[in-house]
DNA sequence: GAGGGCGTTGGGAACGTTCCCAACGCGAGG
DNA sequence: CCTCGCGTTGGGAACGTTCCCAACGCCCTC
């Protein structure tokens, strides 16, 4: 009875007239075989059908043609940064090119995170892409001695060891506010990302950079903590109005949190530009369309994804190579940034 | 040399002293183990830090515990539109309290989506999540013929017999056009999304019976087609502006397109609700942040996304129990949709 | 005291592929 | 005519797991 399942390399070999090896060989592209076997095979492999068995490849060659995508979505929803659906968009689109297949794993809570380590280790993916760590994260360690090949977007610290790719933080927090004091503005406050992030510290020392660039002494109770998201925001610009009433720009860590602040500057009856000019950070979809349009300083964020699926395969084919040369100097790439002037500045 | 690779079951098996067979009833929690065995089985995992290889197991169980989500990249920039976001939050929501993977495809071209059906029959997913898909699309039809459990986001068309889940998109729709009718709006245009698609099809179809249920002649004239993307929506407007420029409504159906409603109103100089009001359909992230904020039809996207994996996860399960007995009447279901009143009407 | 049953156990086979290596055929050279 | 070598070929083993089934030991019952 049994209805036979799908075609395995041995029913293409039966059909074709040769053996299991001869049709692996034609299948993975191997010189060693006649033209005559060859066409044969590819006969069969057409007539029946045929598609290789991934998993059971994979379990031979220890390879999966996948790599997993780590995004947290308890600090910041998917849905609310664009950072993220851009950020897979260039990710995908590097893997397509190579048949490397995507696994997203989003990670909403500790317990979630505490799995992650050991659904890593079941090997079903040739290696991992990490977003947004934080300093003291222990997953990029424990991944790096796992052996499973790893690269991060956006570094721990200043001595990250770990393949990375990053946007120009420090240089583009420098240059968004060197543009607010090109334009006269002198009490420029800043609401800063996540401090225990490199990128959240990085956009920060970017606002004294540009401080001390400019010979004008930075005044430390401008610096106001935020997290990344809207609310924040919206809420560190409360603090700095309440506290520093004279502020007349401030500098946003990243858009969401521009947006935040416009909505709480609106609500406070402060023009902006006027009264109060804003800067934002990313560019997303998000600063075109806030009112009025918000200025900021844009990163590659869907070539830092491409960037990071380039290096993350570079490394799995080093990895295979030579599993005992292990060493190897980890890429690491720092993507330019560009300031974007709108009318919020 | 060899410093050996990681623990396999069979040295578990050796660490405790018991066969292979044991230790696989152990890690799949059988009850035919007596408890002393079952407890050196479990030191020694914990010892040997031993964690299984799923691949291996996929290649005897014909599972791999991980489902597609494919998403039309082409068509609706995943980065504009939130809908994607908060459809993959809630597919990987669901999915995550059952261990099970999401393997994202983002389908670019016509040359992409060819390769979808070799890729998806690879046996790498056990079933497979389709998004936005047109009336005339033939993947869908494949992947049923391939006996791959397959889970539609919005029919084909009204009598698809595969399993999908589904926005209440008439009846939105003629809510949304029923309240711009309430409010005395008598010319209400609409821009339509893609008509190949149910979804577009039959929030045109809410447009028409909310005229009818009023009691107030439909326009045709007032119907123009859209795409669903910003800038189709703003070209409709354009049209429909030029060619009745007494329209006093639009209900746009999707907040993106309303979005580019907007932009040619303020453009034109007309008021937003004063002139025109504007209704769009989504209420995604967007809508709260228009100017005026936008009255939209909220649709339960990530709720959508938590059933589609729900049912597609009953489909696998029910495919592995019994699968001679295939028929199985596929789950369809229509979530209810709301109306958001905001200051766009 | 022998037989039967039940709770437990472990070895063999299989899943579908790749890789290693031995073997085959055939032409050329001695 | 035999040998060597090279271009091809295919069978066996292995990857790490699950499932089938036979076997083991022990207790209970007759």
């Amino acid at each position: 009875m049994a209805g036979n399942g799908r075609p395995t390399i041995k029913t293409v070999a039966a059909r074709a007239g040769v053996g299991r090896t001869t049709v692996s060989r034609v299948i993975n592209g191997s010189e060693l075989v006649s033209s005559d076997a060859r066409d044969r095979v590819l006969a069969a492999i057409e007539e029946l059908q045929y598609v290789p068995n991934s998993v059971a490849r994979g379990l031979v060659t220890n390879r999966t043609n996948a790599v997993a995508l780590v995004i947290p979505e308890s600090e910041s929803r998917l849905g609310s940064e664009p950072f993220f659906a851009a950020l897979i968009r260039g990710v995908s689109g590097a893997l397509a090119a190579t048949g490397t297949q995507l696994q997203l794993m989003l990670v909403r809570d500790q317990s979630e995170r505490d799995q992650l380590t050991a659904s890593l280790q079941t090997r079903r993916v040739d290696g991992v892409l990490l977003v947004s760590v934080h300093a003291h994260d222990r997953l990029p360690g424990q991944l790096d001695e796992m052996g499973l090949p790893t690269v991060l977007a956006g570094r721990r610290d200043a001595q990250e060891h770990l393949g990375y790719v990053d946007s120009d933080n420090s240089g583009g927090a420098t240059q968004a506010v060197g543009h607010l004091l090109e334009r006269g503005r002198r009490r420029i406050a800043t609401i800063t990302g996540a401090l225990d992030m490199d990128v959240g510290c990085s956009r920060l020392a970017g606002w004294r950079t540009a401080h001390r660039a400019a010979g004008v002494p930075a005044d430390e109770s401008l610096i106001e903590a935020g997290d990344f998201t809207e609310e924040g925001g919206q809420q560190a610009m409360r603090s700095l109005l309440e506290r520093s009433p004279d502020l007349d720009a401030v500098f946003a860590a990243s858009d969401l949190m521009a947006v935040g602040a416009l909505a709480e500057l609106r609500r406070q009856g402060r023009g902006v530009p006027s009264d109060v000019a804003v800067v934002g950070f990313e560019d997303s979809v998000l600063a075109r369309h806030t009112n009025p349009p918000l200025t900021t300083v844009r990163q590659p964020v869907e070539e830092l994804g491409r960037t990071m699926a380039r290096i993350l395969l570079q490394e799995i084919s080093a990895r295979t190579a030579s599993p005992a040369t292990e060493p190897a100097s980890h890429q690491q790439l720092t993507l330019p940034t560009e300031l974007v002037v709108r009318e919020s500045t």
